[in-house]
DNA sequence: CTTGTTGCAACCTTCGTTGTTACGACTGCG
DNA sequence: CGCAGTCGTAACAACGAAGGTTGCAACAAG
């Protein structure tokens, strides 16, 4: 599977942002972000964006401008990132339609639609457990 | 996500197999397979071969050719079949390393790694609780 | 020997993600 | 008002995964 970063990418930039503003500053600029995650600029804004559209964070423009959260880290779960930044399904159905003349291939998909809609609600209850301030937390826990 | 249709295809086909078998047949070709999938029939051999592997299955060369469960279809979990045809992880880490001298590029990583290791744990169990049986019985209880 | 099927390599197309450049929009400040 | 710094976003290239296709060697039953 073409495995995603996209969830990580946005913890990351969450997690950053939380911890600049406990150390005082207003805003983070999506250059410091990038920074420090080793990308592009132009890739956490575009991330950024979507979590904005998602309520978790707000941009100013301007001079001085950059990123702030929307509400509190420990507010946050990981379900949320994850539905802001992941679009699609986890698991797909066939690119073409099966022949339907067929037993196997009628009844194949919503078979497996059954198995993978409660295999997703599973892995969203899973998402949801983890805050971001307990990724924060996890963060600052790793041994140097 | 590029969400990937290789297990949904390879649940076809061990299903299809299945009931082929049950109707009196003793191997099933990878032509008819792929005809109910509506794919190529290399698709199909590219993924049973990978089932052979994981002995799910077996394969006859010559002439009367062709596939044949190694299992009961009972016996084997949806989770068999997801460890033979997907090698990655759900979710990735970043590309490149994160800045390593910055407290949230260094400590990200294993905070990460251990939440996505406990939700691919959970995705197991709940993948193993799905017999290809159950599969078969859900596909053949489809309305028409 | 012929025939039907697998095994497998090679290549192309398509698609999603990431990286990059460019430029307009916006706003605080002098 | 103009400048400078930053976001917003479009456009495009680079890359990799997956699927589709063709071709052919290997194999085995008759």
């Amino acid at each position: 599977m073409s495995a995603n970063s996209r969830l990580t990418i946005a913890a990351h930039a969450l997690a950053w942002i939380g911890l600049y503003q406990r150390q005082g500053h207003e805003v983070a600029t999506s250059e410091q972000i990038a920074t420090s995650a080793n990308t592009n600029p132009v890739v956490i804004r575009r991330l950024l964006g979507e979590l904005r559209r998602a309520g978790l964070v707000e941009s100013r423009r301007g001079v001085g401008a950059g990123w702030s959260l929307a509400r509190e880290l420990g507010s946050m779960t990981l379900l949320d990132v994850y539905e802001a930044v992941e679009p699609g399904p986890l698991f797909a159905m066939h690119r073409t339609t099966p022949d339907q003349g067929c037993v196997v291939g009628y009844g194949i998909q919503p078979a497996m639609q059954g198995v993978y809609e409660g295999i997703e609600e599973t892995l969203r209850h899973e998402l949801a457990r983890v805050t971001l301030e307990n990724v924060l937390r996890d963060v600052l826990a790793a041994p140097r």
